[in-house]
DNA sequence: ATACAAGTTAAAGTTAACTTTAAGTCAAGA
DNA sequence: TCTTGACTTAAAGTTAACTTTAACTTGTAT
């Protein structure tokens, strides 16, 4: 089976330029071209799925492109990558969880303008604090500070 | 108690020049000043905890805008303020969604590479396929696209 | 045959969110 | 009193990630 430019940009959620984009980046190796358009096969989606992951956790391109050229080179780069995947996978656990406190301060607020619309001001909730009592700070290093 | 500039971006893992980025926004309403500098009070804590919030989870300075104007207006706007938020809410929750997925995805990586390098070589690997069989399709709209 | 839709490139344009710069104010310590 | 460090502003600069444009090619339907 095979997909033209638009059936992968309408499946990943984006534009066509946008693959194009990240093909002129070389993040889409080993796609094919048939009178010089790009045809997808099967064994282009285990990437693309990849690909996916590092663009929603926010990896930056060029992070992502060491990634591809390593695995361009073949076995002698397992460890590399291996390594590559774990700071992801720590990274995205970190995200789960920055996350996952925004949820909360969110429901906190859902509850205080509930209270506040039933009484028809946010005088009765306006001193009761979030759970949350601090600032939370960053768990995550800044993309761009990742590179330094 | 009271709080400089600096104190306070250091709290909250940011620039400085980037709080002053943000009151030039409208984002940071009621900070006093004294003798032109800024001061933050405890009370200024509790909207700088949801601002936190707001932008970890990506929502464009305009649409915090909106909120922060609608806060200023008192009262009359608590249904409106209620709805955004609770549009928020649905977005931080497809966001956690999006990164679990992401989350296995990397899981799966791991394992994929702990195998290979066991063997030595991806090719005792290469034809297993990830739990996810298809592409994910995003559930949460672009930022980009919220204000259309 | 001809028009149309969908692809191609290189290059220029856009956007959001900072970040830096330049020029200045102010309070505290030597 | 002078210097230092932390603050201030307005305006210009930066960056990453697209997105658009212009000019072109190709396969399919009428």
């Amino acid at each position: 089976m095979t997909y033209s430019i638009k059936e992968v940009a309408d499946m990943m959620n984006v534009e066509p330029s946008t693959l194009r984009y990240y093909d002129s980046m070389g993040l889409l190796p080993g796609v094919k071209r048939v009178n010089g358009r790009r045809v997808f096969e099967d064994k282009d989606f285990k990437w693309l799925r990849v690909l996916n992951c590092m663009k929603k956790i926010n990896m930056p391109i060029d992070k992502i492109k060491v990634y591809v050229e390593l695995a361009e080179k073949g076995d002698s780069t397992l460890q590399e990558r291996f390594d590559m995947i774990l700071e992801q996978k720590e990274i995205v656990l970190g995200q789960i969880d920055e996350l996952k406190n925004c949820l909360k301060e969110f429901e906190y607020k859902e509850w205080y303008y509930t209270e506040a619309i039933k009484a028809g001001t946010e005088k009765v909730v306006e001193n009761v604090t979030s759970c949350s009592p601090t600032l939370e700070v960053d768990t995550i290093p800044k993309n761009k500070k990742e590179g330094k």
